[in-house]
DNA sequence: AGCACGCCGACT
DNA sequence: GTCGGCGTGCTC
């Protein structure tokens, strides 16, 4: 009889497409392999790398002798389950990326090397049988620490870890356990890692309910083992988070775990916060700025089922749960959310397809959802629930558009309305907070005698001022140098700065407001650690009368002393390169508005545009966000764009000029022979800034609405992809800016 | 991604 | 005549 070949088939961490095909290491029993599994592997001449076992065949593609064996088995059992393999070969396909990279992104550093999947046992200490039995007041008087650990010791029979000992008493307390422990009253023991809400927080009890929120409670958690995709849509202010609450709540009395997914990290501590006031059990944490064994140590506990409530940033979506129960996804139309380098994946979209696969609900929420849920919802593939504003938070603010064509000054930054707005506020006592989406002093240097412009050397982008630094410096790749003194062209002294941007506003404030108190935020005046935290500590106190910012501003934080809120130009979103300008031009505006006003006072909106007719613009401030969707939403089906039809962008980058262009030119070439008429071709094109940061890009997209046959021209084509190494290329599949 | 194989310029 | 440049292609 012919001995039965087992092929192992594994993912190796390189940027290549499917999977290598080994033969089991020499005298290892097959049975104890799975799926899941670590494998040590040769690569290559000299290589050696870790792989991971996607399945075992009985035959392979490769001729026989062409064959290695592994060199061994790293793990006991798999480390991931079947199920969680499955999602990440699905998203593999989807996104046409290598599955080893793939893997690579969803593993935990220490997992990726090779470390084990275990916490490793605590050193810890119980009471022995005679230290039970011992009398705590047969001890000397003096003896106050050895009383101490009989006293602590005695409410864990159990036992408890030396760092908690310590924790509760002091560090010099292992000498005294030392001691104990030659009088066999107390012996060291092995304890599991158990974590605990470290909150000293309160306890928060569940809120009161209004309609609108009972009934999303019910809805959901009476839909809890089914694919139940929903779009929760509200306002600041309408009891979203309580919402999460209680349906976590009513998860965990059925022993489920639940996913929370929330934007990068500035506004985690708050929600966070509110978990841990709930419930009284260990919540896990997962973002980038963790250390890799912290995320090492979420990551395991949450797959093993220990920890019930994990809250993260985009890459959470990759963590294993052993009972997963729902997945949120916070402030749903945020960037964030979808990866720009490397594996582009869209966490919230892989949060509907997880789901979907494990047959429980996923919960969307925004105050302003972005085009493609809000299509989804209309197609009633999502449930669609409204909240409106809880009674006694803040009303809607007043907006007023103010017409920079029509004003006098047109140098001026700050219209005639504002200024005035800014002078009442002031007299009030209140807060106003004025946004511009540019950081710096002036986004332009000019000779007013030749025109000379300051441009970078390396991008196809002007230089931005910094009045703090005294530097001209570029926003795409770093390069700073000083300020010209006369023009490199004519050496013309007659250079102006043009255009505004946070400094100059705040310059400009505190010439016309002199006693005012004001405070710019943006990342440069946040760079230091705990900047932020201090800048919004002197917020809320009320030690700053106006506010400068950037998009910071606008996300999550909340302040209620605001009442004006001053757009200085809007403009940017209207005729922007991208499709989706308007959408996020849009979002910010709801945004940065719903800043303003409390209940006594309602906010005032103030926003200088020299587009006041914008149709989208009038829309948006006249008739709300949902008005606008539905028109912007108009506007895409019109010019079949997303989500009326998929997209995928191939770019392309060269250091030499049009090596790029070409590269793509012949791209297009090799689709065209599959004749895929359901698949348009539009390009390639030089991207919107050709040069950044000394490469040319170029860019090709396809579009197609039929999403199979747009994928499966993907898959064909980047089987047989010939590249050079003078080109860098990417595909970006759902891209969310074609730039 | 590495890394080796492979075909054309300046050096002992 | 060789040493080495980086262009192309393979890795189970």
């Amino acid at each position: 009889m012919k001995k039965p070949l087992f092929i192992l088939q594994i993912a190796i961490p390189k940027p290549i497409y499917g999977h290598f095909d080994y033969l089991p290491p020499v005298n290892f029993n097959v049975n104890q392999l799975q799926p899941g599994m670590r494998l040590q592997v040769p690569f290559g001449r000299k290589n050696t790398c870790i792989g991971m076992l996607l399945a075992i065949a009985d035959k392979s593609s490769i001729e026989f002798n062409k064959l290695k064996p592994a060199y061994k088995v790293i793990d006991k059992q798999a480390i991931l389950s079947k199920t969680d393999l499955h999602l990440l070969q699905w998203a593999s396909r989807y996104y046409h990326y290598p599955i080893g990279e793939v893997i690579t992104t969803a593993l935990p550093t220490f997992l990726n090397k090779g470390h084990s999947d275990k916490i490793p046992l605590l050193q810890g200490w119980k009471l022995t049988t005679a230290g039970l039995a011992q009398s705590l007041e047969q001890l000397p008087k003096n003896a106050h620490r050895q009383r101490e650990i009989l006293t602590l010791l005695q409410k864990y029979p159990q036992g408890l870890s030396q760092i908690s000992i310590i924790d509760q008493l002091s560090s010099q307390i292992i000498a005294t356990l030392r001691t104990l422990e030659r009088k066999s009253w107390v012996m060291p023991q092995s304890m599991n890692y158990i974590p605990s809400n470290d909150s000293k927080l309160p306890r928060s009890l569940p809120l009161k309910l209004n309609t609108a929120q009972k009934q999303v409670v019910n809805q959901v958690s009476s839909q809890l083992d089914t694919f139940y995709p929903c779009l929760l849509d509200g306002v600041t202010g309408s009891g979203k988070t309580e919402v999460y609450l209680q349906i976590v709540q009513t998860l965990l009395e059925k022993n489920k775990q639940a996913l929370i997914l929330v934007p990068e990290i500035n506004l985690t501590p708050q929600i966070i916060d509110r978990f841990k006031r709930r419930f009284a059990m260990p919540i896990g944490v997962w973002h980038s700025k963790l250390t890799d064994k912290e995320r090492l140590h979420t990551w395991i506990l949450a797959r093993d089922g220990v920890i019930s409530i994990i809250i993260g940033t985009r890459s959470a979506i990759w963590i294993p749960l052993a009972r997963p129960g729902i997945f949120i996804v916070d402030e749903e139309h945020d960037p964030s959310y979808k990866q720009q380098d490397h594996f582009r994946y869209s966490a919230r979209d892989m949060a509907v397809v997880r789901a979907q696969r494990a047959k429980i609900p996923v919960l969307l929420g925004s105050a302003t959802p972005s085009l493609d849920t809000l299509f989804n919802a209309n197609q009633q593939r999502y449930h669609h629930f409204i909240l409106p504003k809880r009674a006694g938070s803040a009303v809607q603010p007043s907006f007023h558009i103010v017409d920079m064509r029509h004003h006098i000054y047109k140098k001026e930054s700050l219209s005639e309305p504002l200024k005035t707005a800014i002078r009442q506020c002031l007299i009030d006592h209140e807060q106003a907070l004025l946004f511009i989406n540019r950081r710096g002093y002036a986004p332009l240097l000019m000779c007013y005698n030749c025109g000379w412009v300051a441009f970078c050397e390396h991008c196809d982008a002007r230089l931005i001022y910094h009045e703090n630094t005294q530097i001209l410096s570029c926003h795409h790749c770093g390069n700073s140098r000083p300020l010209d003194t006369q023009c490199p062209h004519c050496q013309s002294p007659r250079l102006e700065l043009i255009g505004q941007g946070t400094e100059r506003i705040e310059e400009r404030l505190q010439k016309e407001f002199p006693v005012a108190r004001i405070l710019r935020i943006d990342s440069d005046s946040t760079r230091k650690k705990y900047a932020m935290v201090q800048a919004l500590e002197k917020i809320h106190q009320g030690k700053v009368d106006i506010l400068v910012g950037t998009q910071m501003l606008a996300k999550g934080h909340h302040f209620p002393k605001v009442t004006l809120v001053g757009i200085i130009n809007i403009d940017g979103g209207l005729y922007g390169v991208d499709f989706r300008e308007p959408e996020r031009m849009a979002q910010l505006l709801v945004q940065v508005a719903g800043r303003a006003g409390r209940v006594e006072k309602p906010g005032k909106v103030i926003v200088q545009t020299y587009h006041p007719d914008h149709p989208l613009l009038t829309r948006l401030i006249r008739y709300g966000y949902p008005a606008f969707a539905e028109t912007a939403i108009k506007e895409r089906q019109k010019a079949l764009l997303p989500p009326y039809s998929r997209l995928a962008l191939m770019r392309a980058e060269s250091i030499e000029p049009k090596l790029a262009i070409a590269f793509l030119e012949k791209f297009k070439t090799h689709l065209q022979q599959y004749q895929y008429e359901q698949v348009k071709l539009w390009g390639p094109v030089a991207s919107p800034m050709e040069k950044r940061d000394k490469w040319y890009r170029a860019q090709l997209l396809l579009q197609s609405n039929q999403r199979d046959k747009l994928h499966q021209l993907l898959a064909q084509s980047l089987a047989n992809l010939s590249t050079t190494s003078k080109v860098r290329w990417s595909l970006d599949i759902d891209p969310q800016d074609l730039l």
